[in-house]
DNA sequence: GCACGTTATTCTCATTCAGAGAACTACTCG
DNA sequence: CGAGTAGTTCTCTGAATGAGAATAACGTGC
């Protein structure tokens, strides 16, 4: 065969080798603020730095290499990691943006439910969950891929039902407006969006539950709500007051 | 230095080497229906199959090897080159996708307004515009890349001006409609598609001239636009009727 | 137990926007 | 010149949005 011939003279080290990461944008919410998953790196280059969360592509596929590394920082068991969502923000691969060599970068996405405190992983000091409002100085061009990845997350709560990752399996309405609140960062109008929610179709269904108390400040009882089938909102629900960003 | 000692002693040959191709979508339209532009491979693996253009990034960019395979096949001028849009579309790296090794493909999209047909690139016997309605096997995961490179094409024409990027410097209303109607694969309100076009601010700004002659088949002479300075489109020109795959 | 502040939920009302259809007009073609 | 086509503008109707308010259920502190 001619194909099998070629690919047996094949040299795959005729090229100057590429490292491939994956790195992981790992966004949750606590205390009604969105925080965002770093590692302290326990060595060169940055030694020391924030970075985002990430390693070394070997065998396994691009997103499986990416669950793998939120896996061990959060110290998630397999059941949690089924409630994150994971999907592929964007790649970076400009010469120069790691000193070691060649590197290809393919970053991850992640909206988490609450979980717990991480454990340090293999190659870092130290995994917290970061408030975006204390934002570090990040190792590598992490910043700009951050910086990405919120951009993705609050474009995403738009037009997808995505905000319930972010919350337990049941929730109420309140809770999913604190996730746009707290990834807009608005106060959204809660009558408004209370009407919207319920008046797209798919968005959330009813459980017939309500919660056991009121909040904790007052107030009656909310509805409990889980996840609906739908996959896209429609119509969406679109941020207010865009108009500075849109030239 | 602790840093600089570790670089040194750094070897890049220690992993697996992984190649990094850039590949890439380039969509235009031509008579009405929106076309892809495809090679057929010169050389194994998959001799003789169709497969999007592309090639393996060297020392440059990720996006400057795009557009410098782009600007091989399609023998785009670097004016031209300047005229179409790119942007990245997503990364596909599952083992096994390429047979001769493992191989990371960085996807880029593109939108051509009018372009001459190309002659045949390096590592191609020939490039040609294929219209989608007349799909073919791809070599490799292409199909896929593809699929996903229309879906992203379509809803960036919702909440971008991207459409102005398929039609030339001056164009109509009518042109315009044209794009929605190829990408959408819908027939759009001539009238309401009008009154939403100039109601969304900076989308297109009047030129003050209009065509020379009506069309073809007859008409008023059309008004001319130029693309406005718009980066998104609000509100939105949504697509209508997607309830069957909003679930 | 009670007054009060808090919050879930529902309504109202005015405004904007989208879809459908049509009018009006300027053109090309035969 | 007559018929047909297409650019542009209007009208009408129903849906969606933003702002504000009403109602009612609950926790807290006295």
């Amino acid at each position: 065969m001619d194909e099998s011939d070629f690919l047996a003279a094949y040299n795959p080290r005729a090229f100057d080798p590429m490292a491939v990461t994956a790195d992981i944008v790992a966004l949750t919410i606590r205390d009604g603020r969105l925080h965002v998953l770093l590692v302290r790196r326990g060595e060169p280059p940055f030694r020391g730095a924030w970075a985002l969360p990430g390693g070394f592509v070997r065998e396994d596929d691009l997103e499986e290499a990416a669950a793998r590394e939120l896996a061990e920082e959060t110290s998630l068991s397999p059941a949690d990691l089924d409630r994150v969502h994971l999907e592929q923000l964007g790649t970076y691969g400009k010469p120069g943006r790691d000193p070691r060599m060649r590197v290809v970068t393919v970053a991850y996405l992640a909206f988490a439910p609450w979980l717990p405190d991480p454990k340090a992983g293999s190659d870092a000091d130290a995994a917290v969950w970061t408030p975006l409002t204390a934002t570090r100085e990040l190792a590598f061009d992490h910043a700009k891929i951050l910086d990405d990845g919120l951009e993705r997350a609050r474009s995403k709560l738009e037009y997808t039902p995505l905000a319930t990752s972010f919350v337990g399996e049941e929730f109420t309405i309140s809770e999913l407006r604190a996730v746009y609140d707290a990834v807009w960062e608005e106060q959204l109008h809660p009558g408004n969006f209370h009407r919207k929610v319920l008046s797209v179709p798919g968005f959330v269904e009813s459980t017939g539950l309500t919660t056991e108390r009121g909040g904790p400040r007052g107030g009656p009882r909310a509805r409990l709500y889980r996840k609906g089938d739908a996959k896209y909102l429609h119509p969406a629900l679109l941020r207010p007051s865009r108009e500075d960003e849109i030239r």
